[in-house]
DNA sequence: TCAAATT
C-alpha cells in the first residue's frame, strides 16, 4: 500500500492531499505530484504583463499565493507573439482569491504604465454556474424577500426580480451567489418547497423552482425554438426553411461550432417534425367527420344533442337526417358542400368513401383510435378521405392530395383571450394535439381568435389540455355542446368555460 | 385539470 506524504505528514493509502482548507488539489505517489485543483477553482486573467516574461519569469510571482496549476501566457495563434497577459488557474480556489485581492491594480511590472490585472477569466461564465433561476415567487415578493430565502445559504452578489413594464412581479427572480456551491446548496434545499408557507394565497399549490439561469446557449436555443414554432405551426414547409434559416444565421454569426452542431440537431429535427403531421391530421379527420355526423342529426349546430352524456351516440346517419349540414357547418373553414351533390342525402359520402361504422359502433361513433399509429390502410386515413370530400370550397373540387395542406389560410394569431364566455379549457387531448390541431378542430364553430395546447416547457410535451377562445360566446357554447364528452381514443374530451381569472386577490 | 418564467 502506498504510503505517501503530505504537508510534511505520512498518510496511509493517500491518493490525495488536502490544503490548508481542507480541500483536496494534488494526487501525489511517492516522489510525483499529479496536480489537482478545486472543482471550484477560478480560472484567473492576468493583465499587464512586461512581453518579455514568460512562464518561467511569473511563477515565482504568483506561487506565493498557492500552488499553481496551471499557468500559460497567451501567444499570437500566427506570429507566437507573446500578448502581454496570461491565464492562471491555482488548484486551490482560495489561492486564486488571494492573489486577486493582493495584486489585481496593486502594482504595476516594470515597464508596463497600468497596474497588473488579476480578475477570473471571461471563460469563468460571467457567473453563469452560480446563477439561479428562481420561478413560483408570489407576485408580490421583493428583492428583499427573495434575498432573505436565500442568504442563509451563502454571499449574494446580485438579486432581482423580473418585472413588466409596469413594474409588476413576473414571478420569478435572479439570484446570483458567490460561488458555484452556495447556488448548488441553494437548489438542493429551496427547490420545490414552499416559499414562505401559507404566506400568500397560492401558496398550496405553488412550490418555489429554483435551478442554474440558462447559459447563452440555451437561450439561444430556446429562442430559435419558439421562432421555428411561430413559423413552422401551419406550414410544414416553413418549419424547415425556418429552421435552416436560423441555422445559416447563427452560422454566419459565427457561432461556437458546439452551438452550431445543436442547431444542427435542431433543425433536423424540426424537418423530422413533419413527419408526424398525419397522426393528428387524421385524428382531426375523423373528428370532424364524427361531428359532422353530429351535426348532420340535429340540423342545428346548438341543437340538444349531448354527447357529453357518457357513452352516448346520437343515432345513426340516415337520408332522413338529410338537412344539410351546409348551414350549420359553413362556419369558418367548412364551407357548404357543393350544390350539386345530387340531392343525395349530404352524408353519403361518407358511405361512398367506404366508411362504414364498425360493427358494434353507431354510424356515427367512429372513434379516434387514438392517431397513435395509423398507417395507409389505416381506417382514420380514409375517414380522412371523406372528410376531403366535405370540406366543400375548392377542395371539394380539387384532388384530394392537395386539398389537405392547404387548408383554409389560418393566419397564426397571437395568444389571446376573448371577452368572459368565449374561451374554453379543453381537457384530455390527444398527446399529439398541437395548437394547430386544436384549431382545426374548434374551427367549425366559430372564429377561433386563438388556440393553444398547454406545453411543459422541460420537455416540449403536451400537457393535453389546452385552450381555445371565440369572439363570441354562442360559438363557444355551440362548441361545448358539441365537442364536450367528445370520445378520442379512450378519453373524452372536456370541453368547459374556462375559469375566469379572479380578479380578487385574497391576501 | 385552468395560460408564468430566462434581465
Amino acid at each position: 500500500m502506498a504510503t505517501v506524504t503530505v504537508n510534511g505528514v505520512q498518510q496511509e493509502n493517500g491518493f490525495s492531499t488536502t490544503n490548508s482548507a481542507g480541500r483536496m488539489n494534488g494526487l501525489v505517489i511517492g516522489q510525483n505530484t499529479i496536480p489537482m485543483k478545486d472543482h471550484d477553482a477560478i480560472k484567473l486573467f492576468i493583465g499587464q504583463i512586461p512581453r518579455n516574461l514568460e512562464e518561467k519569469d511569473l511563477k515565482p510571482l504568483f506561487e506565493e499565493f498557492g500552488k499553481i496549476y496551471e499557468l500559460t501566457v497567451l501567444k499570437d495563434r500566427f506570429t507566437g507573439m507573446h500578448k502581454g497577459c496570461a491565464f492562471l488557474t491555482y488548484c486551490a480556489r482560495e489561492s486564486a482569491l488571494k492573489a486577486q485581492s493582493a495584486l489585481h491594480e496593486q502594482k504595476t511590472l516594470p515597464g508596463m504604465n497600468r497596474p497588473i490585472q488579476v480578475k477570473p477569466a471571461d471563460s469563468e461564465g460571467r457567473g453563469e454556474d452560480r446563477k439561479l433561476f428562481v420561478g413560483m415567487l408570489g407576485k408580490q415578493q421583493s428583492e428583499e424577500d427573495v434575498r432573505r430565502l436565500f442568504e442563509t445559504f451563502g454571499q449574494i452578489e446580485e438579486c432581482t426580480v423580473l418585472r413588466g413594464p409596469d413594474g409588476a412581479s413576473k414571478g420569478c427572480a435572479f439570484v446570483k451567489f458567490s460561488s458555484h456551491a452556495e447556488a448548488q446548496a441553494a437548489i438542493n434545499s429551496l427547490h420545490g418547497g414552499q416559499t414562505m408557507p401559507c404566506a400568500y394565497p397560492q401558496g398550496a399549490s405553488s412550490s418555489l423552482v429554483v435551478k442554474f439561469a440558462d447559459t447563452d446557449k440555451e437561450r439561444t436555443l430556446r429562442r430559435m425554438h419558439q421562432m421555428a414554432g411561430q413559423l413552422g405551426i401551419f406550414s410544414p414547409m416553413t418549419i424547415q426553411f425556418g429552421a435552416y434559416g436560423a441555422y445559416s444565421h447563427a452560422v454566419s454569426l459565427g457561432s461556437t461550432g458546439e452551438e452550431t452542431q445543436m442547431m444542427q440537431q435542431q433543425a433536423a429535427l424540426m424537418a423530422a417534425t413533419q413527419n408526424s403531421y398525419l397522426n393528428p391530421m387524421a385524428a382531426i379527420a375523423a373528428a370532424q367527420m364524427q361531428q359532422m355526423a353530429a351535426f348532420n342529426v340535429n340540423g342545428l349546430v346548438a341543437a340538444p344533442m349531448t354527447p357529453s352524456s357518457g357513452t352516448s351516440t346520437p343515432p345513426g346517419i340516415n337520408s332522413t337526417a338529410v338537412p344539410s349540414l351546409a348551414a350549420p357547418m359553413g362556419v369558418n373553414g367548412f364551407a357548404s358542400l357543393p350544390p350539386q351533390t345530387n340531392g343525395q342525402p349530404t352524408n353519403e359520402p361518407i358511405y361512398t368513401n367506404g366508411i362504414h361504422p364498425y360493427p358494434g359502433e353507431t354510424a356515427n361513433g367512429i372513434h379516434l383510435y387514438s392517431a397513435q399509429s395509423p398507417t395507409v390502410s389505416d381506417p382514420l386515413q380514409q375517414a380522412y378521405a371523406g372528410v376531403q370530400h366535405y370540406a366543400a370550397y375548392p377542395a371539394a373540387y380539387a384532388p384530394i392530395s392537395q386539398a389537405f395542406p392547404q387548408q383554409p389560410a389560418i393566419i397564426p394569431q397571437q395568444q389571446r383571450e376573448g371577452p368572459e364566455g368565449c374561451n374554453l379549457f379543453i381537457y384530455h387531448l390527444p398527446q399529439e394535439f398541437g395548437d394547430a390541431e386544436l384549431m382545426q378542430m374548434f374551427l367549425p364553430f366559430g372564429n377561433v381568435i386563438s388556440a393553444k395546447v398547454f406545453v411543459d416547457r422541460a420537455t416540449n410535451q403536451s400537457k393535453c389540455f389546452g385552450f381555445v377562445s371565440f369572439d363570441n360566446p354562442s360559438s363557444a357554447q355551440a362548441a361545448i355542446q358539441a365537442m364536450n364528452g367528445f370520445q378520442i381514443g379512450m378519453k373524452r374530451l372536456k370541453v368547459q368555460l374556462k375559469r375566469p381569472k379572479d380578479a380578487n386577490r385574497p391576501y
